[in-house]
DNA sequence: GTCCGTTATCGAAGCGCTTCGATTAGTCAC
DNA sequence: GTGACTAATCGAAGCGCTTCGATAACGGAC
């Protein structure tokens, strides 16, 4: 293995210089940084990445901490993670990759042997158990989501307020009156996960904002409640001519089940959802949607991270704005 | 932050003595242990990771490649992913994600800066350009998947052969004689991933062996193709009782492509798929299937690798039997 | 010509841990 | 009682890097 001394000795110049050459810290001349490049590249040299953590107290590695439960979807979650990480090796730091299992005592692990220098932590509950611990780590950290009581903490996520609203905008300039919110499983705006009921009382809000009629309706993740409540929707609101779906895995079912009760798609009832992109542009029809920004996010949560790392101050709260993309499921209500 | 030496005077012993308790590398008598551990216990002692990774050159960390690509299955690599960090904390170690973005580059990097001591590669390409460099590379590594040249690495992954052949046997044993399999688009195959091919030999070699008739029909993975593809299979073999799709996301598609055209499933064609089994569980109706089995390869390519870095001997080739899970949409053809 | 402030470089200390002899006690066979 | 072990512990060296004075060389400024 190469270390740097062998590097100083090829350069004909101290170890720490080659450090200075690398670390940028000290004013090194031009002619003696090429040199020592040139070295470097030569002989292969890579610092041991754990010496370099033990004299510098800097291991430039960020924790991850990715949730496992059902009733988050996949897709991204996983997108999330490769923009993370792709961000993080921007700032020339790599990603530990931590499940929600290992809780707080894998955060705590990881930060106290220094494993890392800073953590992202993904899926916060609204009474989240990390969050003491979070307060109490001297490693700074990023939520992605907003907790009850965010002091002291730096949070960063969709607006999902907005989300709701912008959803009904969109329906309401299209000239409809009557819409619905078929939304999450139950347990999901139980388990006060936030943004559930974020996107709920956004909808609220701008429904009344707009003098429109309209009201929320949680939904198993399943395809008979997804057929069961629209049946329903239909027969109790004969008048019901848009629906915004805040429920992945039954956006597809939804759509079906209006067709097959009749009305069709974005003739009779239009149709937005808040899903990945990649699926509402692969559904039949295509859908108009609101995406979380997941890369977005991700990127954000780093750059955050970094600034804090560098002590800089950053906003405790980041609210990223929606982004309605009209696609074939919508279209102006009837007269 | 307390270090070893404060957990030694508090003991009232050397910090090697803590260190050989930590460790078990050397014997210590009952005593000594319990107040060693007391005292780690009562000030909070972690060990700093870089100190370790330095003195024993062993960081505890793996890496993982993660694919980016399209056409490879989020959830399942989402499954990958977890199941490999899962397990290596049984081993106590950590993940370091890296996605295959970052290529050979990458994995030359953390491994010659001693960040990771063993390197997991996934979504291996028949012709892979990191195989050269991990044969290189001082560290251990294992692949999941199998490339063309296989030697001196260590592979792992679903025996596909078998899963192709295993869906023709569950066909030929409910006596459908002609069948078909709908495949990945044309790229996977073009692209020598190695699985696809496999399972398509799988296949073909299953149906001689039965005499049945039936052959192989890549596809594009949207809705138009899926339908128009069963559309063709249905006007060309009109005898067509049993279809095997290895093409996740247009397996619903397929279904009701069927029903469109007036065959029940399973009552007149039977349905048989290769993918997640909570999609197979999810869909309507229910499918059979086999699954890649994530968690298994996951967790058993850390075992793997643990065992390469205690210089055991493993095996080169780890292939996983298939296992096909009957659900509702096989059924004995009708006569 | 002296003094001061840069710029470029070096040497040495030290980051917190593991590990390798060395040492001391204790046990056992004879 | 002696020699040969084994068990338990210690001390010190060293892992490869960063960082903090210190030093030397070099220009101006006066």
């Amino acid at each position: 293995m190469v270390k740097i001394t062998d590097v100083a000795r090829h350069a004909g110049v101290s170890p720490s210089t080659v450090s200075y050459v690398l670390s940028g810290k000290r004013s090194i001349s031009e002619e003696t940084r090429r040199r020592v490049r040139e070295s470097i590249r030569e002989l292969g040299y890579r610092p041991h990445a754990g010496a370099r953590a033990l004299a510098s107290s800097r291991s430039n590695v960020l924790a991850l901490m990715i949730p496992l439960r059902s009733g988050i979807a996949v897709p991204v979650v996983m997108q999330f993670a490769v923009s993370v990480v792709t961000a993080a090796r921007r700032h020339d730091h790599d990603v530990l990759l931590l499940t929600q299992e290992e809780g707080e005592d894998g955060l705590r692990r990881v930060a106290d042997s220094a494993l890392v220098d800073a953590l992202i932590v993904m899926d916060v509950q609204m009474k989240d158990p990390r969050l003491p611990l979070l307060r109490s780590l001297d490693r700074p950290s990023v939520l992605i989501g907003f907790p009850a009581d965010a002091d002291d903490l730096t949070c960063i996520d969709l607006d999902f307020h907005a989300a709701g609203a912008v959803c009904v905008e969109h329906l309401a300039e299209l000239g409809h009156r009557e819409i619905a919110l078929i939304g999450s499983p139950p347990e999901v705006y139980a388990r006060q996960t936030g943004y559930a009921q974020r996107v709920a009382d956004g909808f609220a809000e701008a429904v009344r904002a707009h003098g429109l009629s309209g009201d929320v309706h949680p939904c198993e993740a399943t395809a008979d409640a997804a057929r069961e409540l629209v049946g329903r929707l239909l027969a109790e609101r004969p008048g019901l001519t848009g629906v915004l779906v805040h429920n992945e895995p039954v956006v597809g079912t939804v759509v079906r089940a209006l067709r097959a009760a009749g009305r069709r798609v974005p003739e009779d009832v239009s149709v937005v959802a808040m899903c990945p992109d990649e699926m509402a542009e692969h559904a039949e029809p295509p859908l108009s949607s609101v995406a979380i920004p997941a890369e977005e996010v991700g990127g954000r949560a780093v750059d955050l991270l970094m600034a804090k790392l560098e002590g800089a101050p950053v906003p405790a709260a980041t609210l990223l704005p929606p982004t309605l993309t009209r696609r074939a499921s919508s279209a102006p209500a009837a007269h």
